[in-house]
Parts: C-alpha cells; sequence; structure tokens
DNA sequence: GCAAAAGTGTTTACAGTACACCCATGG
DNA sequence: CCATGGGTGTACTGTAAACACTTTTGC
C-alpha cells in the first residue's frame, strides 16, 4: 500500500492526433523527436498538462502551438495508463484529435515547425513511432472513422466551399473505401444540411463542379427534429 | 510556466459506473460517502490509482472490492480533467463502466458493503452526486447506450441462461424505449447467435419461455465474414 | 475535337415496421 | 376455467445498391 504522497509523484500529458485532408490523402502531423527518449523518432505532438490547466485546454495549446488555426474541432479519445508507457516515470497521457483545414501556411512558424511534417495515415501506421504512439495513434484513427459516419465532423477537413467529389473523396480516404457518385451525392443532398453557393469551381480544365457550403444551423433544426446524420 | 516538480504534484484516480440489471430497471451501484469532502453525499466507487499501476487494473480493483465476481465487462469512457473538479487538490480521474450480472450475494461482503447501494439508473441521474460524478454517470449511460446497439455487450448483465423476453426487457431498460416483440426475435434469432438450450423457465405461473445462450465463438466468427450486430 | 471530370434516374432487392391471435402453464 | 405471459407470420414501406450516359469546360 503506498503512501499518500506517493500518489502525487506522477504527471498526466495530452497527446493529440491533428488529421488533415489535402484533397487526396488523410494526414497526420507528427514530431521529428530532438531529445531522449525517443530520440529520432516521430511521435504524436503532445505535452505535460500545467497543474492549474484543464485537460481540454491542454489540448488545444498542444494544438495552437503547432498550427494558426481558431475554432477547430477538438475531440477527447481516452487515457493511456500503462505503467511502462512513459521510460522516464509514471506518466499517464490522455489523447486527442484535432481535425483542420490543411491550407499552405497552416503549419506555424514556431520552434516546433522544423520537426513537425504532414505524413499519410497510412504511412504514419506504418511508422516505428516513439512511446506507445502508435496504438494512440490506431485508437484515434477507428474513432474518426465510427465519427465521421454519424456526425458532420468530415466538413471540418474540407474548405468552407467544396465540391460534392471533394466530400466524397474526403469520405473515401477516411474510410478506405470507394463509393457509388450517384447515391452519395443522393444521399448528401437529400439530407438538406448543405447550402448551394451559385459559386463554381475555378481553374480546373474540365467542367467546374458546384461549390457547396455546411449549415450547421439547418443541422442542429433538424437533430432537433430526430434527423440523424449517417453515411 | 511551471517547474518540472510543478508537474508530479497532482494525482489520478479511476471512477467505475457498476451497471446491472434486476429484469426491470438498469440500475448502478453508488457509494455513501462517509467522510470530506462531499460527505454524505452519494457517489461513484472510486480510487487513486497506485504509482505502479496500469489504469485498467485500477478500475478493475475498483470493482473487485466492491463485487465478488470474475471475468467482468470493463470499457474505459475517457478522462475528466477539469482544474477545479476535485476541492482539495489537482486529480484527473479517468471514467470505466461494467457490466455484470446482479446475484443475490454480488455485494461483497467488505468494508464498502454497507454503504453501497443499488440505484436505478434514473434515480442515480437525479441525485446530487459528490464531485462531477453526474456529468460521469451521464457520459458512461450515453456510452453504455450507444455500444449496446452494435456490440453484442448487454448479454453480460443477464444470467448465462436468459429468455428472449427478458432480453428485450434489458434492451428496453437501457435505451429507453418499447420494441415491438415479433420483430425483436425474428431480428435477434436471425443473427444466430443464441443457443437453444432446450431447457425452460420453471416456477412462472404461466406458459415457461425457453431459455436461450449467448455463443461469444459463433459471433466471433460471423464478425470475420462481416457481419455487424445491430439492433 | 479531345480529354477530363460533372452531373443525373431508374430498377431491384432487402430490411424495417406495423400489426393480432392462439398456446401452454399454474393456480 | 381463468389469468398470465409465450410464441408465431404476413403485408407494406422505405432505404440501400447497382448501374451508364450526356454535359460542360480548358486546352
Amino acid at each position: 500500500m503506498a503512501e499518500i504522497e506517493e500518489f502525487f509523484k506522477s504527471a498526466f500529458s495530452v497527446d493529440n492526433v491533428i488529421f488533415g485532408f489535402d484533397q487526396v490523402d488523410l494526414k497526420v502531423i507528427l514530431i521529428r523527436r530532438g531529445a531522449s527518449p525517443f530520440k529520432d523518432k516521430w511521435a504524436l505532438p503532445g505535452d505535460l498538462v500545467y497543474p492549474n490547466e484543464d485537460l481540454d485546454v491542454a489540448a488545444a495549446r498542444v494544438l495552437a502551438e503547432l498550427v494558426d488555426l481558431r475554432g477547430v474541432y477538438l475531440e477527447q479519445v481516452q487515457a493511456f495508463g500503462a505503467v511502462d508507457r512513459h521510460p522516464l516515470g509514471r506518466v499517464i497521457t490522455v489523447a486527442y484529435y484535432s481535425l483542420i483545414k490543411i491550407q499552405d501556411d497552416v503549419l506555424h512558424a514556431s520552434s516546433w515547425a522544423e520537426v513537425a511534417r504532414w505524413h499519410s495515415i497510412q504511412d504514419a501506421l506504418e511508422l516505428d513511432l516513439a512511446f506507445d504512439h502508435r496504438t494512440i495513434l490506431e485508437a484515434c484513427f477507428e474513432r474518426l472513422q465510427r465519427r465521421v459516419k454519424t456526425q458532420p465532423v468530415g466538413f471540418e477537413l474540407l474548405p468552407v466551399a467544396f465540391t460534392l467529389t471533394e466530400l466524397q473523396q474526403l469520405y473515401e480516404a477516411i474510410l478506405g473505401v470507394p463509393m457509388d457518385k450517384r447515391n452519395f451525392r443522393k444521399k448528401i443532398l437529400a439530407m438538406n444540411i448543405l447550402v448551394d453557393l451559385n459559386r463554381l469551381q475555378e481553374g480546373v480544365a474540365h467542367r467546374p463542379a458546384k461549390l457547396y457550403q455546411f449549415d450547421p444551423d439547418r443541422y442542429e433544426a433538424l437533430t432537433k427534429d430526430g434527423f440523424t446524420f449517417q453515411i
């Protein structure tokens, strides 16, 4: 049986799986570690939680140190608490994932910037990551795959204005399955949660597609009436 | 910015929502607190995590101190980490829920026993619980409601041998909705995951019902073939 | 005029839903 | 013989799935 002081010799951290979509692949940000332990291994962005800082705030801070964006989707996945998961002491970590809109300048010019890189989810899952970060990454990816089927969170990964083909490609990239174009469009448009912007794509060497925008208010209203999003 | 030692002045705990089913109501175990803070309030069973103890093990220990059962379903839900959630210091808690088969002697003759009581989930959700335990209870209940629709975990709450009516009443109690008897039976039996035990109920003042048992091996095999459980 | 992706409907199959009566047992 | 819950089938409806061609634009 441990003395009460013993319980306070542990620390907690947050790790954040930051997802983005570059019109082709689902991607995550990894950090090349510059120090021991696991020097030179890729790792998830994370940090210890400050003593007077809420868990969610710590996760948002980790994100903000890497990425210059506001109002980003952030969801806790679960805690990882194996005794030996950190070689230097007892550290329980709480995993989060974020969904961001990739833009050219999205990776901050911070001290992290030079060691942070986007990796496709497939590549990242095959890397020998630091700590138990592979397990964490898998858990977060599976959570995203489930979430995206029943909640309208996919839009967080796309520009505000997007085409239906882009939306379909996003779902195909996340779920790893091809979808039927006509059925996909029928289903999404029937939900009545997209606004037709009456604008067209520009600069493409083919017939330009119509641009749409997700309407959160309409979604909320429908939800109150018993509607459930379902891909 | 805090000194590194500051990070180690926090503790973590686990709290466990233990669900049972008494053929009528979905129930949870609550503990009447005997000490400050929140003396005399109802609370979830929980404890600090030992320095050399895995999170999952700590949750199982909390359960084992209350209930005399082996091989119980246990699932982590999420961490709760608001700075002020514990009045005496920084304590992050990780919430779990367990599903157990209620038997007459299930509540241990431990020091806890005299302060531990089963409450119906409806009653428990209306109580003024200690700490943020109401939020935790809500999160665990919602998780159970979602889980039970797509995973065959309901059987953990029933005796090994059960009738289809008992199974239906369980789902109605968890989800809070009435179901159609014929459709429910059709759906469950079509899944082919139950074994007909060729035994009948005894001691009932009406036509005795057939007894069934869940077959985990058959479920596993079907799952590998793409079958998904769905209520 | 050619390459490239946008856009569009119909048919078919399956799963969900609604619904009412007879049966077996204990008391 | 009566009260209680057990057990069963069918018709209807709506959603998911399969599937191919025409249109618009840039070059």
